[in-house]
DNA sequence: GATCGATTTCATCATCCGATGAAAAAGGGC
DNA sequence: GCCCTTTTTCATCGGATGATGAAATCGATC
């Protein structure tokens, strides 16, 4: 309604060079300090202003770069989603090539999740970051569900029939049920909200992945083959 | 810094009859438009005013009743966490006397998420709204962890101790990380996003509770039982 | 039906928001 | 050292936001 579409002004051109990379830097600086409010107060919790400051720069330089409020958090959502859908496709690559007719439930499921433990452990913060705003937009009804989909909906068809080569007799039904119970788990972990340190007294760190990697493959691929066993007919 | 404090000014006293309890009507009436709001759009993305158009009352009003915005949400947020708390509880005392020397992981797993998936479904969209918000508050690392902790860490004790008993080789430490799998799916499968929906390709429905229940205390013991049973040492 | 407290409405404030146009600065290419 | 494009800054606009004080209305009690 109030929405009126706006014209983008003056987009840089891309072709040729962009004289010394300057604006480049910057741009990412702002993608960074965008990355980061977002991820810790979600998209209406952030304003420009913010971003600009916590960038250093004019806000109206944000607008210059992007255009829109909007237009720049789907910059910050889509400059990492193509680098872990390629991750996560090398990853079910290699460990389908590797174990031929020998594949495993686990196995399949660790070919999935590994690569983004293994992002998250070595990307930095700014990672950490992006997969704490994921796991946002996962739990988002307004519009998360579509931001979702149109990224990373391939990578999972291809999780779901690499394991109903694994286990045929399992009911699709039951796989992507199976792979939903996945995705939360998965996700939340990833987000590392520090929930389970204050809840376990100090027994456990959310922070510290490699406790998750020894416990969330087994969990998921114990959970997929008991609901692929029980078979509900619905 | 630019936060000041605030005199709460005229608090209704609650002692004494309000009058006709037609104030308390409008009360639920606020509680209810700022429930589903909230759920749909997070804290920052509700303003006052559409509560209050949703509620058809005057934006005056709901600072009358509750004081500041944040004082609403936590005003939504508490409403129904004390029915969750209590239903929880009972059902997990019905089960633990029920099944005297007899328990499994699995039943105590479905005496403590049963609850909340009847809850969905008999009561109402007010409920479905609320547990959208509550899954967005658990992905949220700025304040979820700490609103989360105070409500509903006492009956996550409950299931960690009950589950203990039920397995006494088990390692805290697995079941606090087991935990934390568990309600990552539980609260994504509660707070039907839809996004199973569109993945599936129409073969699966986040609203139907049923396929649901078939599926995830099956998946979430047989978890639960992979991770004792592997006992990582970290 | 006058009184008095509780409730509801009205008008408004100070501030902040996203966005934009115009001017200034930077930086090669020649 | 000028020309022309790109980048950055500055000043500001129209509108929305949370919040509040004061006035009006309601409702029970005497």
């Amino acid at each position: 309604m109030t929405t009126q579409v706006r014209a983008p002004r003056g987009r840089p051109a891309g072709r040729g060079r962009p004289s010394k990379a300057a604006g480049r830097d910057l741009k990412e600086t702002i993608l960074d300090a965008a990355e980061g409010l977002f991820a810790r107060h979600g998209f209406h919790g952030v304003t420009i202003r913010q971003v600009a400051a916590e960038a250093g720069v004019d806000t109206a330089l944000i607008h210059y770069y992007f255009g829109s409020k909007r237009e720049l958090f789907d910059a910050v959502f889509l400059r990492r989603a193509e680098i872990l859908n390629t991750a996560r496709s090398v990853s079910m690559d290699a460990y389908v090539k590797s174990h031929p007719g020998r594949m495993t439930v686990e196995g399949v499921i660790e070919a999935f999740i590994e690569p983004l433990l293994r992002i998250s452990q070595d990307g930095g913060q700014g990672w950490k970051s992006y997969f704490a705003l994921v796991a946002q937009v996962n739990n988002t009804p307004a519009w998360g569900g579509e931001t979702m989909a149109r990224f990373f909906d391939p990578v999972v068809h291809r999780l779901v029939e690499t394991l109903k080569i694994v286990r045929p007799e399992a009911e699709y039904r039951d796989l992507y049920w199976s792979y939903q119970f996945l995705t939360g788990s998965m996700m939340l972990a990833l987000s590392e909200t520090g929930r389970i340190d204050s809840l376990s007294e100090g027994q456990c760190h959310s922070s510290d992945l490699n406790a998750v990697r020894a416990r969330l493959f087994a969990y998921c691929a114990a959970g997929f083959e008991a609901v692929i066993a029980r078979a509900p007919k619905d």
